[in-house]
RNA sequence: GGCGACGUACCCAAGUGGUCAAGGGGCGGGUUUGCAAAACCUGUACUCACCGGUUCGAAUCCGGUCGUCGCCUCCA
């Protein structure tokens, strides 16, 4: 097995993985400020490490994987002013249809979900310890964070402090020290939400919510923090300067890693911005509605995560032809298994598989081996800093050696054991990146209802106009049955006849 | 102004010193099919923005030019 290697960002290189503690790790991943529902470019950080936690699972690390959700921030406050809604109860709300969004896109659930509202003390407690250390001082009930009392101060985006542009795009506040203190607590105005602390009603600044919540449940050290890019500086920056200072010890975090953003392009590739202002916000719930969440992966997943990604108008079109691809190609391996059973035992499958594939040779041989040496390759890809557009191409390369078996009639029958050894290579797949694991019936009929629906067709209603075609070309009537189906071509239906029957499903494009 | 990332075929995209430059989509040809669809085979970059340099050898390293983007302010 090939060794773990994952880019920190502390370093700006890729190191080899090594967890504190061997075999355990400790992830802490920034959530969202949850004030407005998710769209495609927070979808790439929870994909990304979605997907790193999914791999750090299946090599068999026991992980414990923290994302926090921030529900106290100006822009909640903000937002709840402008609805009339208590923040607590907006943040909430929003919290839950995140939930719901990341479900829809197959998200493994993080162990633990903190909530800045439910971790005061913790926060309150760290504040002071900055105090008394001599890291902060108060200023008319704002505390402020001394960025020159820590020496590595801008370590990790590699700023100097010198080189804060003080005042370049925001005034000054005369009470910092030095222009580039942040506030670790804020005094209340009038009717905010807030708690009470040794300096005041008030509520926590933007960065020490991670700080604290992070350490209180993974420890003053642990191995993975995750986030944007954007979150290098100042945010990642902070936290390291309040735990640091606060703990008394480093490191906070022994590897950063950042995703690259989602930027969003026209029809002829240039960027466009992506704003409600302009309106062309995506939105994850609007994307899950159109295709299954397969579709989403992939269009994710085909390209590293520290790349920025182009998203346009084809993206999820292509995306989606090649997760229907993965299921068709899953569909000959269960369609074979169906007929020849598996043996019931991995070893049994195991050892007839390699007999069968010796005795028919040709494509059975070649899936067969290609099948067995798959997770050796796949999780070469993933070890080497999680290239999934790498570990797919894999998939797409069994994939067509999948359907060069199936449709070698002679092998059908006999090469059950085989078609296993090529699912569970898809179930690994499926898995660690949440593509091709699903059997491939409920993708279809998921894919299916969802391009109905964006044709306002019924499954009756196509049914009935199969059924008819059906029957004319039971007649032989050719040109009755041509028509037919140039009628349901031009719904968007897709006719397959096959030896079985024919069956029918949605175009893609 | 400072820091950083990126520029690979018609589109997306992997590859960062050495076998034919992965994979997906598209397009052309073929097999299959009543005809299709799907699938398979096959053709689609003698070349990796451009110009120099290092090297036996570079898309991959170094320097420069052009272009795009990000951060330095809230942001995944």
């Amino acid at each position: 097995m090939s060794e773990l290697r994952l880019y920190n960002t502390l370093s700006r290189t890729v190191e080899p993985f090594r967890p504190a503690v061997p075999g355990q790790v400790r992830m802490y991943v920034c959530g969202m400020t949850v004030y407005d529902y998710c769209h495609i470019g927070h979808a790439r950080a929870m994909i990304t490490f979605d997907v790193v936690a999914r791999w750090l699972r299946e090599r068999g690390l026991d992980l414990t994987y923290v994302r926090n959700h921030t529900d106290v921030d100006d822009k909640i406050i903000q937002r709840a002013a402008e609805l009339g809604e208590d923040p607590l109860a907006l943040s909430q709300r929003f919290v839950r249809a995140l939930d719901e969004d990341l479900a829809r896109l197959g998200l493994v659930e993080p162990d633990i979900a903190p909530k800045v509202s439910e971790h005061i003390p913790s926060i309150l407690a760290m504040v002071q310890a900055l105090v008394d250390r001599g890291h902060a001082y108060e200023a008319d009930g704002d505390v402020y964070f001394a960025v020159e009392s820590f020496d590595r101060y801008g370590q990790l985006s590699g700023k100097r402090i010198d080189d804060l542009r003080a005042g370049e795009r925001i005034a000054v506040d005369a009470r910092k020290r030095h222009p580039g203190d942040f506030a670790l607590w804020k005094a209340a105005k009038q009717g905010e939400v807030s708690w009470d602390s040794p300096w005041g009603p008030g509520r926590p600044g933007w960065h020490i919510e991670c700080s604290a919540m992070a350490t209180q449940h993974l420890g003053d050290t642990f191995d993975i923090h995750g986030g944007g890019i954007d979150l290098v500086f100042p945010h990642h920056e902070n936290e390291i300067a309040q735990a640091e200072c606060a703990t008394g010890h480093g490191p906070f975090a022994r590897y950063w890693m950042h995703n690259g953003h989602l930027t969003l392009v026209d029809e002829t590739g240039e960027p466009v911005k992506m704003s409600k202002s302009l309106g062309n916000v995506i939105r994850i719930r609007d994307l899950a509605d159109q295709v299954p969440a397969e579709a989403i992966r992939i269009l994710y997943l085909d390209s590293h995560y520290r790349r920025p990604l182009p998203f346009g108008p084809t993206k999820l079109q292509d995306a989606l032809m090649a997760a229907e691809r993965v299921h068709l190609a899953r569909q000959v391996l269960e369609g074979v298994l169906a007929s020849s059973p598996s043996l019931g035992s991995p070893e049994a499958d195991a050892a007839a598989a390699a007999g069968i594939a010796a005795t028919l040779a040709g494509d059975t041989a070649e899936l067969y081996e290609l099948a067995r040496t798959f997770p050796e390759r796949f999780g070469e890809a993933m070890d080497d800093d999680i290239n999934t557009a790498l570990a797919l191409a894999h998939l797409f390369d069994l994939v067509r050696v999948t359907n060069r078996f199936g449709n070698d009639k002679k092998a059908g029958k006999r090469a059950g054991p085989v078609a296993r050894i090529a699912l569970d290579a898809f179930d690994l797949a499926g898995r660690v990146l949440g593509v091709g694991g699903r059997d491939s019936a409920s993708f279809f009929v998921e894919l299916t209802d969802k391009l109905l629906a964006r044709q306002g067709l019924s499954r009756a209603e196509v049914q009935a106009r199969v059924d008819q075609r059906q029957e004319a070309r039971g007649a032989r009537d050719w040109a009755r049955a041509d028509q037919l189906r140039d009628e349901l071509d031009a719904l968007g239906v897709v006719l397959m006849d096959g030896t079985g029957g024919t069956t029918w499903r949605m175009r893609v494009a």
